[in-house]
DNA sequence: AGAATTTACCGAATTATATGTGGTACAAAG
DNA sequence: CTTTGTACCACATATAATTCGGTAAATTCT
């Protein structure tokens, strides 16, 4: 497995990471015929794509109001302080919150930006008060509530 | 299809949810010996799941690094006004821009929250001063810059 | 309660798809 | 040039998805 920072691929490369990030149950068949080869190599790029850890992972996207998930957040947390120590002991407790689905450490305002979400707004109050501001690295929380999302993409801009 | 907030579904059709939610390549047969079931009804719980919209799409995950994107940021926009015309005019432009990979309307500090990724920090000024910034209905932004990523789930916490 | 209806399930047959193989052309390196 | 390696295709095989007929359980209706 290549862990160097860039890889190598070509533009047939990219077409199928772009193919394959807005549409990842695409069949093999298809795929070679949108990119206009046979299905062979078509497949022998996807292995190598994945195996050089270029593609990583693939996911079934939900609707979180579907399923019940009302109420998105951003929060900025600000630690108490900077040390790797405490930051290391803020993400430990951070990864065994579910509901907590991305953690950022920025610069600017806050020290780490969270994306949450939660049922509705008494369970994302409760999860609040009962499990983050419980952490004892955390000092300033502020939370942006999501009043409605306008674009959510999961394809990333492949640089030329 | 179904278009109301909240689709019914069962404790074996949460499983699936989350196994298809972490990995979305895995076989109908190996699915169904996950949760128990012969194959095919697995497969039309997952055609049910689909077609109720509570599975809106399937995704590769790239390495963002590997591809060349080595600068992820948060953006707070503040606009110039409020009302629905100026946010639908500011939404035809962010939609625009392929390195905007998510746009929130928020409540708290700024109007929106923009999360934009791009090659480095070059290009990613050049994007901000010649795309964002030129939109006429974007008054403030603040930047946050992610250092580093700790967490990001692509699974949803299904409630209870 | 009992009959009718619907729903969810299984096993097996069928169809579609992914995967493996051998051979060929092209490009790069010696 | 010649050699080596890479990328490709067509075709064969293996694996997986999908369809189908039938059964049992759960639900609705009388």
């Amino acid at each position: 497995m290549d862990n160097s920072i860039k890889v190598k691929f070509d533009k047939i490369d990219r077409k199928i990471l772009e193919i394959l990030q807005a549409n990842a149950k695409i069949t093999n068949a298809q795929l070679s015929k949108d990119i206009g080869l046979s299905p062979a190599p078509t497949l022998e790029r996807v292995k190598k794509l994945e195996q050089s850890g270029i593609i990583k992972s693939y996911h079934a996207k939900l609707d979180p109001e579907k399923i019940g998930l009302g109420v998105s957040t951003f929060v900025l947390v600000g630690l108490i302080g900077h040390n790797k120590g405490n930051i290391d002991a803020f993400m430990k407790e951070i990864d065994q919150i579910p509901e907590v689905i991305e953690c950022h450490h920025i610069t600017g305002t806050g020290d780490f930006i969270l994306k949450i979400i939660s049922k509705d707004i008494n369970s994302y109050q409760k999860l609040m008060l009962e499990q983050v501001s419980e952490i004892k690295e955390v000092d300033s929380m502020q939370s942006m509530v999501i009043l409605s999302t306008f674009k959510d993409s999961k394809v990333l801009p492949i640089p030329a």
